[in-house]
Order: structure tokens, then sequence, then C-alpha cells
DNA sequence: CATGACCGTGATACTAATACCGGTATAAGA
DNA sequence: TCTTATACCGGTATTAGTATCACGGTCATG
């Protein structure tokens, strides 16, 4: 194996990332946000969907600045999700 | 054109990364990072290097996670290779 | 000199991100 | 109803990230 596929739990965090992100783009439109960070509407739609679970670094980093979010708090809540289920896990 | 290729400017910012992150490592070894940050040596290679200009968000995370960088910081410092030259830069 | 560890580069394999197209669904407004 | 705007989805095209292999160079050690 040359490239090793994302996992479930991979994936799941890229839903979880997207899901942050939807949620800071408020009422914006799509189309909006992704001009002002230099995307595609597409590529913000999958991102934001979790159709793209591992986005580069500086579409999250420019996206993260269009949004105001702060990039080591995305890493940090992105990172519980595949974080070791310690025991409080569900709590 | 379906996927835009990568600007030089975008390959330089890539370097810079690289040179950030080599920094950071200080002397420890490439393996022993890559091996904390759960990446391939030859992976953190082609980061270190500039070689993967534009690496995934979760792999810079893990990286900077593990050599104790800030991701704010990093990308504050990247956005600046590619931020417009106000006034001193081009001439 | 031989060996091993580390770094660097090139080639190769395979998956994923990014972008564009067409179609669909929903809601708001004329 | 028709149109418009927004978002979702499938497909397709192309580039890039990630991983492995192979080889070469350097340095330390024997």
């Amino acid at each position: 194996m040359v490239r090793t596929p994302l996992t479930p739990l991979e994936r799941e965090r890229g839903r979880f990332l997207g899901a942050l992100l939807r949620q800071a783009r408020g009422e914006r439109s799509m189309a909006e946000i992704a001009a002002a960070a230099g995307i595609s509407a597409e590529t913000l739609r999958k991102i934001e969907t979790g159709r793209a679970p591992t986005p580069a670094f500086f579409t999250i980093a420019t996206l993260a600045a269009t949004l105001g979010l702060g990039m080591d708090e995305i890493a940090t809540r992105c990172a519980a999700v595949t974080a070791p289920p310690e025991d409080s896990a569900a709590a």
C-alpha cells in the first residue's frame, strides 16, 4: 500500500471540521465566503459536508481567517474526534 | 482548467513552511519526529524541503503539536510570504 | 575499508484535494 | 407559474499529497 486510504475516523473528523466551518459561516453564503477565501464554492461545500475530509493546510488557514476562527482551536477540537477514548469520551 | 497548478508563490510559501518546521525540529531526528507525528519520514522530508508545498491540514496540525508550535503563528508567518507587497517588496 | 545511521533525491504507486459541468431540490419574489 | 438564488449531488479532469523503494552522500565507529 503506497498511500493509506482515509480511515472512517479520519472521515468523521472531516465531517466534524466541516460542521465547525459551517457554523462559523452562519448566515453568509458559500459563494461569498469561498470568494473571500480564494477557493471555489464547490470546494468549500465539499469541505463543509465532509466530502473532502483532509483539506490542505493553507485552505483551512485562509478559511479560518475569513471566518474569524483560530487555527489552534480548530485543530484542538478536531483532534478530540480522533483522541483515544480514555474514559471520558461520552461525557 | 480543473485544478489550478501551484503558483511559484505557493511553492515559495511551502519552502518557508518547511524551513519553519525544520527550525522547530532542531536537533531531533526526522525519524523521531515523523514517528511521533504519525507520518512517514519521507513525507516529513518532503514537507521540510518544500517539495510538498501544500500539505494536509491535519498533517501540519499533528506536526505542530509534536514540535510545540502554534498553528496560528505558523499560518500568520506563512501568510506573510504571499501577502501583497504593501510598498517595499516589488521594487 | 566496512558498517551502520541519518539525510537527500529520484522514480513509482495510489489516493485525495481542487475545480468545472450538468442536473436536482427548495425557498423567495414577481 | 415562472424565475432567481442557494445548496446538494454525481460525474469528470487534473494536480498534488502520502508512502515505498532504490541509490548516493556524509559522518561516526569498528
